[in-house]
DNA sequence: ATGCATGAGCG
DNA sequence: GCTCATGCATA
């Protein structure tokens, strides 16, 4: 499994990440920090008697994954491939309207963590952690706010230095990437294209994205500070994109060569809970708890390890994180 | 659309 | 080892 990536699309990663919006990085941390519930205090209480309650949700943990049978690990059918890219093009409604209850979504008993049954609803203790949302509004989701924007377009202004980014505001974000997305579809380029197509701007430092890089920036899936470095790239794209398709209006399909490889790991769902469990508990375990998280949920260390990377990464995903 | 993974850069 | 930006494989 896992499988060396083949494809090193553009070898200036740095580039685009530290040195380009140096000043949005700090503001966007602190949002970042706003937005999060407060992990010291979490830390603390947790500290206190975290060896316990974290002996009690393994127990849980156990006791749960019990009567369910422990296979898991990989999955053993592969796709040879086919036609998964088909789908890219096509509107995603999720999109569309926006709502942060994906997590929040179940019955939700009770918000009580120290009850008898911890891993009974630890799951929703931990949405309920993690997103610290009042249960009320979540967005109002306004009207295309920049007409200007929506027909004619803006200079962006990539490289300037003297010109601060001017859209580090989540909504005006928001509302380029619902826009980005419509016009997209519009033009009938699937997420695929676009990011392949990124290429061919030779933008300096810029290379292709994947289908998922253009999806999660469509949905606000990335982090502030990823949003706001990929906009103009995405702007600049789209522009001339809408620009080649006045000249040159009729374009066949080019079928897609297939090759694929590496198969994922995939955590079971009592594991997974087990995991979220814990990961409610203590978000940022140390190298002796991922190893003692891993031989309880036989894992492997790194398997956690890069779970819990990921957790935290998605906390600190732009959707709903900031308070609007 | 999203889960698990890689790799650069940074301590 | 972590954070971050990204990507492959998949549901």
């Amino acid at each position: 499994m896992m499988a060396m990536d083949a494809k090193q699309p553009f070898a200036v990663p740095a580039a685009l990440q530290e040195p380009k919006f140096p000043g949005l990085h700090a503001g966007a941390d602190a949002m970042r920090r706003v937005c999060l519930p407060a992990p010291q205090l979490q830390g603390n209480i947790f500290g206190s008697f975290d060896e316990s309650l974290l002996a009690r949700a393994e127990a849980l943990a156990a006791a749960d994954i019990a009567p369910h049978a422990k296979g898991h690990h990989l999955h053993p059918h592969f796709k040879p491939d086919a036609a998964f890219h088909a789908m890219s093009g096509v509107p995603c409604a999720a999109a569309a309207l926006p709502h942060p209850a994906a997590l929040a979504a179940h019955p939700l008993p009770h918000p009580a963590l120290d009850g008898g049954d911890l891993l009974e609803h630890l799951s929703p203790s931990l949405a309920v952690a993690g997103l610290a949302e009042p249960p009320a509004l979540p967005a109002p989701l306004p009207p295309p706010p920049l007409p200007a924007a929506a027909a004619g377009p803006l200079p962006v202004p990539v490289g300037a230095p003297g010109a601060p980014a001017p859209a580090a505001d989540p909504r005006e974000l928001e509302a380029f990437a619902e826009r980005f997305k419509q016009r997209r579809v519009r033009l009938g380029v699937t997420q695929a294209d676009v990011g392949a197509a990124l290429a061919a701007l030779k933008l300096p430092g810029v290379g292709s994205l994947s289908q998922s890089t253009i999806c999660r920036f469509e949905s606000l899936t990335l982090s502030h500070n990823n949003m706001t470095a990929l906009r103009p790239v995405l702007q600049a794209w789209l522009e001339g994109a809408e620009a080649a398709r006045r000249a040159r209006p009729a374009g066949p399909d080019p079928p897609a060569g297939t090759e694929r490889k590496r198969r994922r790991t995939s955590i079971a769902a009592p594991e997974r809970r087990s995991l979220e469990a814990y990961f409610a508990l203590q978000p940022r375990p140390s190298a002796e708890k991922i190893a003692a998280i891993a031989e309880k949920l036989d894992l492997k260390k790194n398997v956690v390890r890069v779970w819990f990377c990921n957790q935290r990464q998605k906390q600190k995903r732009m959707k709903y994180s900031a308070v609007h």
